[in-house]
DNA sequence: TTTACCTGTAACAATAACTATTACATGTAA
DNA sequence: TTACATGTAATAGTTATTGTTACAGGTAAA
């Protein structure tokens, strides 16, 4: 199991639309840097543009942010392109039997517990921005 | 997207295997209590025995616990289960455009990040142990 | 107003993972 | 030998993911 690459990918599209600020951002040049279709791309771009993230208009070329690059965390990013529901990063087996005392209480006794691993791995995401993204792929740039 | 219930039922089959600990813990009784087939218990409990936390023989009834239950953390049994493989909670799209200075650099400057929120979810999950399941399921049993 | 090109979106297919199930091989003990 | 357990292969239904074609609808320049 793994999180859609949906969550990587509107990261890419993020970090592109600010290296290319001065230009015109369409479906179809992110769609070549990123190396998929460019329908994939529309449909993400219409995730964040949704929530509020970019600026997108029907028949207009090109997308542009629409926060602060420090404005925008990665949870944002995560949250708006839909990979992990709330308190959903672990499945839990449906109706466990009731007559159990194990079984009528591992739910509760679990849920917990699986919702404070995911809590710990958003509060990662919170605490980067895309600036700091831009800034390292910048970096990694000029190195090489 | 969400990780395998094979987590969430590992944690259950030991934690039964404990409540159950005077009597025999087959199969039969564990998929009863967890309301599936035997046959996916069975493999669990293969998965759980090759990781050493069980103890379980062909054609002899019944599992029992290999280790000390405070020796037994959950990512014990979430490495046990296969739900999430080292680095790979999230996915990242392959071969993004070359010729380009994101596409050329976001793997790079994206996995550490994905790397450190796996972290620390992981880091959670070994903070808690089977110890702290079987009391927290014995209490809630009690005040109900 | 026609043309060219964009975004938006529905429909569909291929793939992979998950869960449940049947069937049966193999092991154990009464 | 019988009864019953674990171990495991094969298979099916379901769902999510990713990519693709097709086309509706918006915009602007010729």
């Amino acid at each position: 199991m793994s999180i859609s690459s949906r969550f990587a990918v509107g990261i890419h599209i993020l970090t592109l639309i600010e290296f290319n600020k001065e230009g015109v951002t369409s479906s179809e040049f992110l769609a070549s840097s990123v190396n998929t279709n460019p329908v994939v791309i529309r449909k993400l771009m219409g995730m964040l543009k949704k929530s509020g993230l970019i600026e997108v208009h029907p028949g207009i070329a090109g997308a542009k942010l629409a926060k602060e690059l420090s404005d925008i965390t990665l949870f944002d990013v995560y949250k708006a392109v839909n990979v992990v529901q709330e308190n959903e990063l672990f499945s839990i087996h449906e109706s466990p039997h009731p007559d159990c005392p194990v079984g009528r209480n591992i739910h509760n006794t679990i849920e917990p517990l699986f919702t404070a691993a995911q809590l710990a791995m958003e509060k990662v995401l919170r605490s980067v921005t895309l600036e700091d993204v831009v800034k390292d792929v910048a970096t990694k740039e000029n190195i090489s």
